[in-house]
DNA sequence: AGGGAAATTGACGTTGACGTCAAGGTAACG
DNA sequence: CGTTACCTTGACGTCAACGTCAATTTCCCT
């Protein structure tokens, strides 16, 4: 118990299969401790780890997280490249706030289809003649 | 020019590929003319390609809009498969607003971050110790 | 020492919605 | 009649993010 975890307890602890933590150290985005042939997972991983996780959440692709990553992982305090990933992260807010957009119209378009009587049922009444 | 199109016609006034045109076709989502080999999409068939983008639109999969699609073309006025179609809308328009709430979320989380300095900059900083 | 639970690597499978050739057929124009 | 542009079918490829075996080790417990 020195502060780090087999790859079954990060399972238990992130919710995530055993398939998806080795299929994230093949994608080069975590570097878990190798003890013989076993993985150890210790709080920078684990950092990682919940890094990725996040990520996903905002929607970010893992090619996108682990280039971000390693920006920081090579030279945290180069400004060019913390320019980049500010820019990066700007760009996907773009991208997030106009989906939102998107979906809130279909959203709206929906419920009024809805509303006015029968879901899709007129458009596709006329569709079918 | 008997009010039909021809593939390529179609591809122009809809901005999809003969592919796109022809996967539907094979997915039996679509059912243009044949006139010798080729083919011809009447009223008809383009307006079930609206209807097929405009389930796009909405986040159905193809295999949602062929069943929506079906129900109607087969028998429109039964009342239960009415009712199915209702509730497929429903459900959809649920998991959209679901959706639609989670990226809120996520795009407030993220213009936070980015507020609060740097992105994901500090989290990205400490991942990296 | 034995035996079940947990890990390992490797490799192929999955899903959705098409893309991308390859090898022709056909139609319209001059 | 030729050529060029458009169309056809068929089949395999792609991308993301893992899932799902299978065949072995390795670990921990009694």
């Amino acid at each position: 118990m020195d502060d780090v975890l087999t790859i079954g307890e990060m399972c238990a602890a992130y919710q995530v299969t055993a398939r998806t933590l080795r299929f994230y150290e093949q994608k080069e985005l975590i570097w878990p401790i190798r003890q013989g042939s076993h993985r150890l997972y210790d709080r920078k991983a684990r950092a990682r780890l919940q890094l990725i996780l996040r990520g996903k959440r905002f929607g970010f692709s893992l090619e996108d997280i682990r280039q971000l990553l390693d920006m920081y992982e090579r030279e945290g305090s180069n400004q060019a490249q913390l320019e980049r990933t500010y820019a990066v992260a700007v760009d996907r807010l773009g991208q997030m706030v106009a989906q939102r957009d998107e979906l809130d119209l279909a959203i709206a378009e929906l419920k009024q289809e809805l509303a006015e009587g029968a879901a899709m049922i007129a458009a596709f009444k006329a569709a079918a003649e």
